[in-house]
DNA sequence: GATGAATGAGGATTCATTCAT
DNA sequence: TATGAATGAATCCTCATTCAT
């Protein structure tokens, strides 16, 4: 992705030039399907009314995007990006040292806050029809999700199998999501209440599987939940 | 008009005669209404695709259905009414001395099974569109799920305001749907794996809510979290 | 038309009840069909809405009539009788003695009244598309129309050549058709007006070609135009 | 956006270059929208219907119409502007001292000469279905010609109130259309025969309210009616 | 006679995508 | 590059009419 306008300092300034108009022309086109987007739903959305969003025509659009579905992608790629950006490559800092609850509070907490400012995330997880059928880009925003996941739950579970980290993490995400989901569709206090009880959720779930860690640095071998009703040990 | 109440010998016996044949119909295209739904999603499911799978012209479809909705809203009452035939009002015995554990465990062992038994079910309650827009179809369902689980909660919460129950009751109808949507996206050992973890997030969520019901401390083993973040009563 | 359910003096009953059970249906029919020819026009008009008007179905319909035309020509039809039993032959009494004045303004009134009664009047001689194409019960209730006013003509103009009648005739049958739509679109005193300007229109038109005849009563015995130019009595 | 006001060296010069081809095809499709107007009447005609008389798809006439009401509108627009740029704003020279038959002839005969070459003109003024829900395209072809016929009116009646002139202008447009179909519905000589009655219809109509105007009471072959119905002022 | 189911071509309109300029 | 025109199959839905019962 060319999005590196930096100096270039030599006198070869056409392509450059070119290049900085494609950028400005994808990043409006961009802003524009992401609004329309969350104003209508990714299925609903018309190529034709994304390029009218932007004021451009729609062979326009086309000279950027192959097709919707890669607008969506791109979309989606970049709000990684900008989340990374902004988090770093987990979804919070990773000191093992942190609290669990802190460290749910606070993920959770970016995520909301992240959605807030680039409603377009919700609209671009909320995969387009059936559940099944998984989109491209759906699945390419999701495994970028799990993965960042994983990265936190790694840190909390250094012996846990690779398997139930990652089925952990699809289940936090799956949670994460439902409870965006249930948050959004709420205002003011309500939907705090939503998020605060979407915290419980998390934090309930994944204690016992951190358990009697009271997170003396030394002790933390993560000892397999004793009581735990959960996680059968092999598979 | 064939309103002829002749004999009527027994209960059942509707009031029409003709309809014989539309009823056939009727069920004819709500069996292939549920199939469409299910492989492409109700959005994308088109009335005429509809129709050409229960084997009629459009015209036919539409002299049961007013449009595409209704065939939604209706395919929705008769799974309400199937649950309500099979489980009974509530998502599970609603006996308070039964162990939570007990109780979520087998709601989502039913809520599953159902699903296996009727996918469109959940291709029902996915959301079409944009979260915001709530379809009718949708809203019925989800309507009655939470009824549902608020009768089921309300046995084990009886001092809990209504509105946290109600809230409850969306959280956990949300993170059932989520867990569904992860269990059946996977098959055999794993998705037995995603279900147990659906219990386990249900469970340990709702657990700190129940304490001091009729559980001795004793059996408790799970303390409920000194540090709790949960629902503060007013904001 | 079997609208003569008198006596039938013998013991052979079957068939009248028959027959009239099929006028009720009949009468139902139409009856419906002019209630939604009114409300909708008749091009907009369905045979499916005029039966669930009629209350029946439209195999029902279709038992009586073998189309749509069929039912707006039947309709006609009955209107052109009902008029012809409430003010005779011509449009007004045709005493060549009365001032023209006052036998436009009277011809006027009984049609504007008639109108009135009979709202579907209007909408079956509104033609129902395109000018050009008379479609039959149109020009059913047109010839008619305009044979009626060709008598009354005939007996104030018994000299004139019959097609000068016939087109003085149309040109009426217009202007009356144009202001009658005038006054319709009004209401009250506005369409009073209106009323008041097509006699305006009528009788200035018709005046001098009346002209010279002031029409002394003695010569008066409504010679019934030997040289008539009309309509031949006996049909 | 080639909003490029370059040279602008003519008045006609419109800021869009890429239009030339499309106006070509909004002047196609016009055209056949007319010639299917006039073939089966506004309601009966088909957006497809003139799509594939203009020779393209469907999709296309969606490019430049946004439905088929928009054609009509367009349609009667462009009418009205080569009726205007034809015979200026009014119907006739607004010249008082016009002979009033002369200017009704000359009217009547510039209508029935445009209706002649722009057949569509009848087809948009004929109401499409019932008399009562006026479209906008008929609603906005009446208004101007309303207005245009007051324009000639106010000329003739300086000192007639506003209402009344409104009420002459319709009915004189209804005459005037009432007056057209039986004209158009003929050929030849017998319709030249139609086209006179109708200016006699208008001439005759509106003489007595011109009466007492520049015209010397002596040149009054046609006495005011004294028993004249004519349009009491108040009432 | 009466019913209601069935038809299927046709209605307006949309949309992802391509193409000539 | 950018434009706007062009496509055509697909969308939902209607309707006059026929048919089995």
């Amino acid at each position: 992705m060319p999005e590196t306008p930096e100096k270039q300092q030599t006198a070869d300034e056409r392509p450059v030039r070119r290049q900085a108009r494609g950028e400005r022309r994808i990043a409006q086109l961009l802003e524009a399907a992401a609004s329309v987007f969350c104003a209508t739903g990714y299925t609903s959305a018309s190529t034709n009314a994304i390029a009218r969003e932007a004021g451009v025509s729609p062979g326009t659009l086309y000279q950027f995007f192959p097709n919707k579905e890669a607008i969506a992608i791109e979309l989606g790629d970049r709000l990684m990006h900008e989340m990374r950006a902004t988090y770093g490559e987990a979804l919070a800092p990773v000191d093992p040292a942190t609290p669990l609850e802190e460290a749910v509070g606070a993920a959770v907490d970016r995520f909301v806050a992240f959605n807030c400012d680039h409603p377009v995330f919700f609209a671009l997880m909320h995969g387009p029809d059936i559940p099944g059928r998984i989109t491209e880009e759906h699945d390419a925003l999701h495994a970028t999700l799990v993965a960042r996941i994983e990265v936190l739950l790694s840190s909390f579970l250094p012996d846990t199998p690779a398997a139930d980290i990652t089925r952990t993490a699809h289940v936090c995400l799956g949670m994460y999501k439902a409870g965006l989901e249930l948050a959004l569709a709420h205002e003011g206090a309500e939907r705090e209440a939503y998020v605060r009880e979407l915290k419980n959720v998390l934090f309930r779930y994944l204690e016992p599987l951190i358990s009697g860690r009271t997170v003396t640095p030394a002790d933390v071998t993560t000892p397999p939940a004793p009581t735990d009703v959960t996680r059968t040990p092999s598979s």
